[in-house]
DNA sequence: CTGCTTTGTGTATACGATTACACAAACGAT
DNA sequence: ATCGTTTGTGTAATCGTATACACAAAGCAG
């Protein structure tokens, strides 16, 4: 029943030494007797004596704490990406604190009680937070921040993605298909992540010659890509839509085939983007502009250790993504 | 870059008083002027001062964090009601430390590590982790720990969940249609909550002079629901397959159509369980064990304001499930 | 055996907040 | 005008650890 928890003067009485001695039992490379280290471990792990984290961050100035800001948990495109990151972290002894609100000022908030918590480093996922409120949060604890905007700023470390010879490859393939009319489903209004991926295909479209000729906004879930593209599809004569997320593009296959009666590729050309593992689902099956996820997370713990290992200045990174071949386009 | 964060004693100094009114002009009822609390949080406004959590939790003993416990953050069936505590636990400002392993031992370390950071709850969703295990590495900081294993101990609240009226309703079913020969497709071999499931549909067979007939073991994931089920089909004549989450399901569902061309509910039944958002999706429509995730993660949330408020004592919720009709059986 | 370095340990302080206690000023009632 | 209460603020201790510094013991070279 809640026993207080011991604390290390107390282990020290117990173990016949001072509490800087336990201190550094604990304490990998300190000068200590290894006889004396063994002795205090043993008497540790009798009373359950863990040294408390609160207060050696306190004394440290470290709180290997992560602040990780998303848009979403639930949604399988970030899921994946957060799982991996998350086993990466706590590999290195770090703790992610998630930070998840699909409200804009809720979320500066909750980044503004984070950054109370001394947080050692801030990942931002989410694209709706600008790297200036980022910045402007957590310029006090440690300065950098992994993100995606390809924003240049002295403490900012960033990760971009470039998909523009994927999404010309998957245009290629569409176009030779003698699909001619393209719609874009965006996940979200505000994102600059959302603009540049559809920059990526519309670069493709032009270089052929053709456009975007209709547009819509979803909001990156399922049911948003299902009821813009039947919205679509009902107003525009396309043969073709590039959505935001794999989510989305499963809802819009789901609404041409249910609602509209076409099928994919015959009728109409589906693709998504992000390249998770839903997609190659036998159910699915989407022709996607795949990110490798492994190699993104790869890329995201890298930039923290060159924080950890106070390497100055920013870092940047650059990824490139591939298409996957599906049977929707 | 890096500049210090501010301290309380700093602002005092700049805002001529004392730390303690510092102190004070943050905390809500204490007794303060109102006029040198508005001045306070103007200076500090200006230098940008926010109170140091860190310090806050070593005077306090609350850190105002909550360590959830989880088999994946990637698999939707756990991530969708993850999502809904995140928030819930925001909006009440505790911030939510993620601990996600596969391995069970790394698990443990996970936990006495998250332990040290004096959490003031812990969620345990991962059944993988015993009670017993929980209470011995949480048992210093706060005594309540979230679960679902039917265990009595006086330090554990906890949430049962039954779905053995829904599991019969469901067996009912398709035992009118006519199928007779059961495979479960169990997500773990040591899991007591996939014991449990088992059991509300084992009952329900049992009732009608039925039995499971044919068993398989999986992972939660889709690609071991699919390989499974091609495994069981090819060894065992069986027209029904329950599965231990909706994920498997699909997995399942989409063997039987493309490798043994079989398709549901006609040649075989498919169900699944958890309710998640995907399984109502189009093109999944499945028929399943559903538990209502807002109303689990509102039982979760009693019980940590049970803890929050000091009440003495094991609290526990049973919450019932229910069918979910699709087109799968 | 002397002087110097290394090793192991204790003492005391710092980390940044909260809060019990003390006390002065202001206020109200008689 | 006096006493008692309330209000606002400062002083100092506390939370549990890490570490700079001091110092004794031990090891070693000459």
């Amino acid at each position: 029943m809640s026993k207080r928890r011991i604390t290390s003067k107390e282990l020290a009485k117990l173990a016949g030494v001072s509490s800087a001695t336990i201190s550094r039992a604990f304490s990998p490379d300190s000068r200590i007797g290894s006889a004396t280290r063994d002795r205090i471990l043993a008497v540790a792990r009798e009373y359950g004596y863990q040294p408390n984290a609160i207060a050696r961050s306190l004394n440290n100035q470290r709180s290997r704490l992560v602040a990780l800001v998303v848009n979403a948990i639930g949604n399988p495109c970030e899921a994946e990406e957060q799982q991996l990151l998350v086993h990466r972290l706590q590999a290195r002894q770090l703790l992610p604190i998630i930070l998840c609100c699909a409200d804009h000022d809720d979320r500066l908030q909750l980044m503004r009680l984070a950054s109370t918590y001394q947080v050692d480093h801030v990942v931002v996922f989410s694209d709706m937070v600008s790297m200036q409120d980022a910045v402007d949060i957590f310029h006090t604890t440690k300065p950098i921040i992994v993100s995606f905007e390809p924003l240049e700023n002295e403490n900012v470390s960033n990760i971009r993605i470039d998909g523009s010879a994927a999404a010309d490859e998957i245009i290629d393939k569409i176009a030779r298909d003698g699909k001619k009319r393209f719609a874009y489903l965006s996940g979200t209004k505000s994102s600059w992540i959302d603009k540049l991926r559809r920059k990526w295909f519309a670069d493709a479209l032009a270089k052929r010659g053709l456009s975007i000729e209709a547009e819509a906004f979803g909001d990156y879930s399922y049911d948003s890509g299902f009821k813009e593209a039947v919205l679509l599809l009902h107003r525009a004569k396309v043969d073709a839509i590039i959505c935001g997320n794999d989510v989305m593009a499963i809802g819009a296959r789901d609404a041409a085939r249910r609602v509209l009666g076409k099928s994919t590729p015959t009728d109409i050309a589906i693709v998504g983007q992000d390249g998770i593992a839903m997609a190659a689902w036998d159910c699915n099956d989407l022709t996607t502009l795949s990110l490798d996820h492994v190699a993104f997370m790869d890329a995201v713990v890298e930039l923290i250790e060159c924080h950890e290992a106070d390497l100055e200045g920013p870092h940047s990174i650059t990824l490139t993504c591939t298409a996957r071949w599906g049977s929707t386009a």
